[in-house]
DNA sequence: CCACCGATTGCT
DNA sequence: GCAATCGGTGGT
């Protein structure tokens, strides 16, 4: 599953001259038409219509009147899907981060999906970004070995909470909420 | 056109 | 525990 690969990988995101990088700690899989959960759930609809695209491709969305979360197009056998970033360490531009999101502890920066996308200035501008060319890329990061991966259920949605969807690295300090 | 509500965050 | 805030979505 692509929300697993994901862990440890290490997003760059040039901003003229500035350079941010974060490595990926926590992810959750939203797959298509079978998913309730998932933008994806009603068909192409205009919000979601770039998860039923080609993979590889960034889906940021706007919620909650302030916020914007950022996926990752990956729908594998399936007509659709994307993961979620949920959580980011961050490893490059660290002061640039902290700025941009108006708090000192480093805890605090990215660790949950709208912190990570202030963080790294990811905004709806960014939507449908090819990941393969950048000035939003992910590169390789730390290798995770399947038993340092927590799996649980996704957080913040009101249906098919019970699918094990949620992925983390264990014991990085940096996931959006404790593990359950 | 209108009403409902959310893959969250931050403050009380 | 709960309000803020606005665009996506679906029904009228």
């Amino acid at each position: 599953m692509v929300a697993r690969e994901l862990l440890g990988r290490v997003v760059v995101v040039r901003r003229g001259p500035s350079l941010l990088a974060a490595a990926i700690v926590e992810t959750e899989a939203y797959l298509g038409r079978d998913d309730p959960a998932s933008h994806a759930f009603r068909g192409p609809t205009p919000r979601a219509a770039i998860m039923y695209g080609p993979p590889g491709r960034l889906y940021v969305y706007f919620t909650y009147g302030a916020h914007h979360c950022m996926n990752v197009v990956a729908r594998e056998d399936a007509p659709a899907g994307a993961v979620l970033i949920r959580a980011l360490e961050p490893l490059l531009g660290v002061d640039e981060m902290r700025a941009r999101r108006g708090v000192a502890a480093l805890l605090d920066v990215a660790s949950g999906p709208g912190k990570a996308c202030a963080a790294l200035g990811v905004d709806r501008a960014d939507n449908g970004r090819d990941l393969r060319r950048g000035p939003i890329v992910i590169r390789e990061g730390r290798e995770v070995a399947g038993t340092a991966v927590l799996v649980g259920r996704r957080v913040g949605i009101r249906v098919a909470t019970d699918r094990p969807y949620r992925f983390a690295i264990a014991g990085n300090p940096h996931v959006s909420r404790p593990w359950t």
